[in-house]
DNA sequence: ACTTTGACAG
């Protein structure tokens, strides 16, 4: 057939053979064909763009109105409709812009079809401006109008205008469909507003629209969303007809309600009755696993997703991110970072924010520094993220300077932003700096202080040993001060000695938290130091009394993807010989370095030299030292530990990673302590050997 | 023509 088309073909054989090979599929064919057209008129140009978007390649459709609009021809609303959608499709603001002004310039802008097509097209690029300016240039507005701008509004987060558009519909004589309907669901999904949900659902009832399989969808998600999964469920069951997303919003609604045996049964029968799944389905399922803290399955269902043939995208990647920071395992993290480069995953913000996130919060964060310094586009969120790693790693100084950093290129803080920074100053003892942020929180950036952040100013003064002043702070604060605010004092006391506002705060946190038991143990040992025995004691009754079980500290670390834990005093391990051998060598070299064992941190009424014995039992310190004895070349090792760290032990280790030249991080249940006061200026750092360290000792 | 599911910071 090909063959038979002459070289210089009459325009409109071609166009009838390229219609039919766009049909098929075969874009280079029917470029070909195009390209034998001498001088190819506005309807050929409008067909070939329209197949490229039409077929998947929007950006090969906007390539070619470019060619076109280079030869300065004069252009009509039908070139224009498939040039929008091609702008849509690939959410290209910019060139969007451009296709706006061409309708602009040749007086199309108030086209009703061409309009609704340039509304659509901003509401894709989510840039509601443009699309409010284009739904305002549209004269006769019809149905699709209104919904495509009610349909941005909800895409963009907008629900309140989103139900503006709606209203102002309905007093211009303007029916919803079906279509308008499952477009302003999800807005009412976004306000949580259950009654304004049932009152749609109302209308759907009464139009009989409920058997669109897009509107029963988005009312089953909506309920989900309200809390009401039998509702939910109710939707479902009474489906007319359901597809593979009608089946992915409810398995979602089950994860999301914290129901994840049943979304896991459900996911069971989706594949034995052959329900058509399809990567959502997937995702769904892997993020649920993570959301409900089944890491481990999480881990297990991205295996057999891949398994089935079905290729995890940025969004399952960023799902099963936080289940490898759960797991606490750093290798497991960096296997997907290496998934991410090779599928040029990097490129998409939200992964690689989850992934400076999961470095951070592994324990490294030099890597997690790396990461963000590659970013190319930075938001809100990936600026927090940072500021929040730094602060967590005691990098007070670093998160500050970020902070800086992030308001000079111009993104805009939010509240989370300012208790990411806050809490940098309070564990860097930055109080000049914190109050200066504190302040400029109203009145530069007009983000009201919440209790988070009153917590994390009491924080920042009781840290830095102005107890009096956090004090203070709690009684003028314009809220009702939290657990947060009066633990910060609490926690400080326990450092300070500080008996009279240990007693206030605790007395306080007793009642608002009267089940933590670290609120007891505090003040009980803030008792013990000051060597009241007799009312910490009664400080320990009161806590038996009330029935609150003490949460045993334990420590981990991992050694060769296996965890290791260990308890106070534990001798279960099959290297405790050579654990507490280790800690009496080192504890020689310690001492002749300067290491006084702090005994404050012994709440026993016992002899010194016991309490030397009971320091060495600690948890923290047994974890440490299997650690090091079981380096494999690596120049760090990463213990984790349930509670705070000891304040005696805080400074062994810190003597220890000096002896031994490694890098030791403890993460604690507030945040990781980097130990690496071990390197001489002028050495070299090198992995730690066993050996070496023993030809040390001696 | 416009429509339903899916994530990152605390």
């Amino acid at each position: 057939m090909l063959s038979k088309i002459p070289a210089n073909p009459p325009p409109r054989l071609v166009l009838k053979f390229f219609k039919m090979f766009s049909h098929y599929d075969d874009i280079q064919r029917a470029r070909h064909l195009f390209d034998k057209i001498h001088e190819p008129d506005l309807r050929s140009w409008t067909i070939l763009i329209s197949a490229h978007t039409k077929h998947g390649f929007p950006e090969e459709a906007l390539n070619i109105y470019n060619t076109l609009r280079a030869r300065n021809v004069k252009l009509d609303t039908y070139v224009l409709l498939p040039v929008a959608k091609a702008c849509a499709a690939s959410a290209d603001l910019i060139k969007a812009r451009e296709v706006h002004d061409d309708a602009i310039r040749f007086g199309f802008s108030s086209d009703t079809l061409l309009g609704n097509a340039l509304v659509d097209m901003y509401a894709k690029c989510k840039y509601v401006d443009g699309a409010k300016r284009a739904f305002d240039d549209v004269k006769v507005k019809d149905v699709v109008t209104w919904t495509s701008m009610a349909s941005c509004y909800a895409n963009c987060g907008l629900a309140r205008q989103c139900f503006g558009v709606i209203r102002n519909m309905g007093l211009n004589g303007v029916r919803p469909n079906s279509v308008t309907v499952s477009s302003i669901l999800p807005a009412c999904t976004e306000l949580k507003d259950l009654n304004l949900g049932r009152e749609i659902h109302g209308f759907v009832v009464r139009n009989a629209i409920g058997e669109n399989v897009f509107v029963s969808s988005a009312l089953v998600n909506m309920y989900a969303s309200c809390l009401s999964v039998r509702q939910a469920e109710f939707v479902f069951v009474n489906m007319f007809r359901r597809d593979s997303v009608s089946w992915n919003v409810l398995l979602t609604a089950y994860f999301s309600n914290k129901e994840y045996e049943k979304g896991l049964g459900l996911f069971h029968q989706m594949r034995s009755e052959g329900v058509k799944l399809n990567q959502a389905s997937w995702n769904a399922v892997v993020g649920g696993c993570v959301q409900n803290g089944l890491n481990e399955q999480a881990l297990d269902k991205l295996r057999q997703m891949q398994d089935s043939r079905f290729r995890p995208n940025q969004i399952t990647i960023t799902c099963v991110l936080p289940a490898c920071t759960n797991l606490e395992s750093l290798k497991g993290g960096k296997e997907i970072h290496g998934y991410i480069c090779r599928h040029w995953y990097f490129k998409d913000l939200t992964t690689s924010t989850a992934l400076v996130s999961m470095y951070a919060k592994c324990g490294d964060l030099d890597l997690s520094r790396r990461v963000f310094d590659m970013m190319t586009r930075k938001d809100t969120v990936a600026w927090n993220t940072i500021i929040i790693a730094n602060s967590m790693h005691g990098n007070g100084n670093e998160a500050v300077l970020l902070f800086h950093n992030m308001l000079g290129s111009g993104i805009k803080p939010n509240s989370v932003t300012f208790t990411g920074v806050l809490s940098g100053c309070s564990h860097s003892r930055l109080v000049h700096e914190g109050l200066q942020i504190f302040n400029s929180m109203n009145r530069e950036h007009s983000i009201d202080p919440d209790a988070d952040h009153y917590s994390c100013m009491v924080d920042v003064l009781s840290r830095a040993g102005r107890l009096e002043e956090a004090y203070e702070f709690i009684q003028r604060m314009p809220i009702e001060p939290s657990a947060g605010a009066w633990g910060s004092l609490l926690g400080a006391c326990r450092v300070y000695k500080n008996v009279k506002l240990g007693r206030i705060s605790a007395n306080r946190l007793f009642e608002i938290e009267p089940d933590n038991p670290g609120n007891y143990v505090l003040l009980s040992n803030i008792l013990g130091t000051a060597k009241l025995w007799d009312e910490a004691s009664k400080t320990r009754k009161l806590m038996r009394d009330r029935g609150i079980p003490k949460t045993p500290g334990c420590s981990w670390v991992h050694v060769r993807n296996k965890i290791y834990t260990f308890v106070v005093g534990d001798k279960s391990n099959k290297q405790s010989e050579e654990i507490y051998n280790f800690l009496e060598d080192v504890g020689k070299k310690m001492k002749l370095a300067g290491y006084i064992p702090n005994v404050d941190f012994v709440l026993q009424d016992v002899d010194p030299k016991e309490k030397h014995e009971i320091l060495c039992n600690h948890s923290e310190k047994l974890a440490v030292a299997f650690g090091l004895l079981n380096l494999n070349g690596e120049s760090s090792i990463r213990v984790f530990k349930n509670l705070r760290i000891c304040g005696d032990c805080h400074t062994a280790i810190k003597f220890m990673a000096k002896i031994v030249g490694v890098h030791i991080i403890v993460r604690d249940s507030l945040r990781f302590h980097h130990f690496r006061d071990g390197i001489l200026p002028g050495h070299q750092r090198r992995p730690f050997q066993f050996q070496k360290l023993q030809e040390l000792l001696l």
